[in-house]
DNA sequence: GCCACTGTTGGAATCGGTTCCAGAACTTTT
DNA sequence: AAAAGTTCTGGAACCGATTCCAACAGTGGC
């Protein structure tokens, strides 16, 4: 089997101490008995037990990366980052898909909890008050959410949109729909504020659709319904409705930017591969991911250090083909 | 802080051993016993440490899933299935991308090997013989890869090969070029030699492109050079590639499938969505990650059950509008 | 040459479960 | 009612590390 502890000791003749400061805090012990261990677990090809120093520490060098669907292309960017920045910290990363059901991700949030030092909860769908209860019990990083003043990375959604509705405004938009996300989606309510307020503020017209999953299928069923309202742009919760919705007016022979202009949010990287391409607000995924494990590790090691440090990520209008001039009404 | 064993003892009356055996083998205990029991750990919402149970017992209740890139949309099917399934033999999932690169898979794996009881390996690039020695160590099930006859979930390219080409002989393409994937790759080198095959068995010419990666980037890059070998037909590794010919053939004017036909592997989502959309090689995502867990479970319990049990799960040509009749040469 | 001091080291307890073993508590048999 | 058998139960060892504490060695000062 493999070598533990023990055997190591027993190879470089000395105890199971010494080993374990030998490897762990080298300057407390002398240089020989530090060359001999070295020695002897190199040669057995030690590897320490990281189960068994969990239950002493109490730490198990695992973080749980919970969201609501991987299939989302925007996630896999911000998982490959968080996988890749955990790993520097010597941390791995337990995944959890809830399927975006608020119960789910309740329930695997609670069954991982004791095999992780802490939980990014990505774009999560549970309530403020069940996040907090969470929080309460272990160290916690939103990622796109904000709960009260705890920690989490956000995207300046406000500002792309700003960036969205000023460009639709300069191409003489006057009347847009919004297509709004799931209603449980945090990011969903505030982009709809933030939608309602610039438009106001820039004299623009917003006609809200209902509330459809996040999907293809989503951004297809509610084309019909954008049609019907008689308005020269969309703006899609997310490029995943905004590719659907361009299938849709394609499938009805509506033309994109010409009849309609359509724009979405993320930058997923089929946004750009369609025909037109779609124009939507990027996040930066991957600073996002680093960020997150950058927040929880420091939450980890701050020991109840209250600090509850919000990171802000800058977004960006991307301008494609989806939109245009607004067609004459 | 959290109830242990011993509390739970304490308000019950009893022994640790007998809390023990009363939640993980009730019928070793008295039905009386059993119930003060199970009441005082639900009193107290007791919840035993999987850390400490996995010291004892050997088992830590995860499996590593380690795939080359996540952010290829052939993975997140995958990866979603495997979630799902592991959760429902109660099992947590570690996951781990390796960005393509083979010293990269191997280090990670041994960094995880302590903390999973099983590894479900996608795709992977190390050599046969890392791999086996990885698989002597610890229980493995191999996905897209088969390595000798160890146990091992791979989808059926051959038939896919022979469902493509077909297509394209009926079209009347003679001349089709391969764009090979990554070097690293088994699943490339596989599909490589089946399209010779098939090719020489149906009378058609095959001219190779070299290896790129597969990215939408490498598919642009090799466009070029498809282009240069007067051929009717491309048959890209993925669609990863296959999208970003058509994006290349796009840009220079080449019109997809009036001049040139272009056919991917994996069936992605974003396959349907671009215009003309991907003739694609459907592999059952979902149905691969449950198969994988499914496999890797009866190994783990089958200890030493040398069964090196396969699965070979159906693929399914899906056409599209990226192929057509060969362009007159 | 003795004392005090810092620097190292080994022994033992600990984390929270699981499991073996021996003995206690019940049943059944005679 | 005693003997034999079965079922339950508690004590203790164990998994493999970490860490506290006491003991020890070596150094320097006096």
């Amino acid at each position: 089997m493999a070598a533990t502890i023990k055997d190591v000791a027993r190879l470089a003749g000395v105890s199971q101490s010494s080993v374990c400061r030998a490897l762990a805090a080298p300057d407390q012990v002398r240089p020989a008995t530090r060359e001999r261990v070295h020695q002897a677990a190199a040669q057995l090809g030690y590897r320490p037990n990281r189960v068994a120093r969990s239950l002493s520490t109490g730490r198990t060098g695992n973080i749980g990366l919970v969201l609501p669907d991987i299939a989302n292309p925007f996630f896999p960017g911000v998982v490959k980052a968080v996988q890749r920045r955990a790993r520097e910290f010597d941390l791995a990363v337990l995944l959890a898909d809830t399927d975006e059901d608020p119960a789910a991700e309740l329930e695997l949030i609670s069954t991982m909890t004791k095999q992780v030092d802490g939980f990014l909860l990505c774009s999560p769908r549970a309530s403020d008050e069940d996040l907090r209860s969470v929080s309460g019990d272990t160290p916690v990083v939103f990622v796109n959410r904000r709960v009260g003043r705890l920690p989490s990375v956000n995207f300046d959604s406000a500002d792309g949109i700003r960036q969205a509705i000023t460009h639709l405004a300069a191409l003489g938009h006057r009347r847009v729909a919004y297509v709004a996300g799931p209603r449980s989606s945090w990011v969903n309510r505030e982009r709809l504020r933030s939608i309602r307020s610039v438009a106001t503020a820039m004299d623009l017209e917003v006609v809200e659709a209902g509330n459809v999953t996040p999907t293809l299928e989503g951004g297809i069923a509610v084309a019909d319904q954008i049609l019907a309202a008689s308005v020269t742009a969309v703006i899609a919760f997310n490029d995943m409705i905004g590719l659907g919705l361009l299938s849709g007016f394609n499938a009805r022979g509506v033309n994109v930017p010409a009849d309609i202009s359509v724009v979405g949010f993320d930058n997923i990287p089929t946004a750009g591969l369609v025909n037109p391409p779609l124009t939507s607000v990027d996040m930066p995924k991957e600073q996002c991911g680093r960020s997150g494990v950058e927040l929880l590790v420091q939450l980890l090691n701050d020991r109840e250090g209250r600090a509850g440090s919000r990171r802000l990520l800058p977004t960006q209008l991307i301008v494609r083909g989806s939109t245009g001039p607004a067609a004459r009404t």
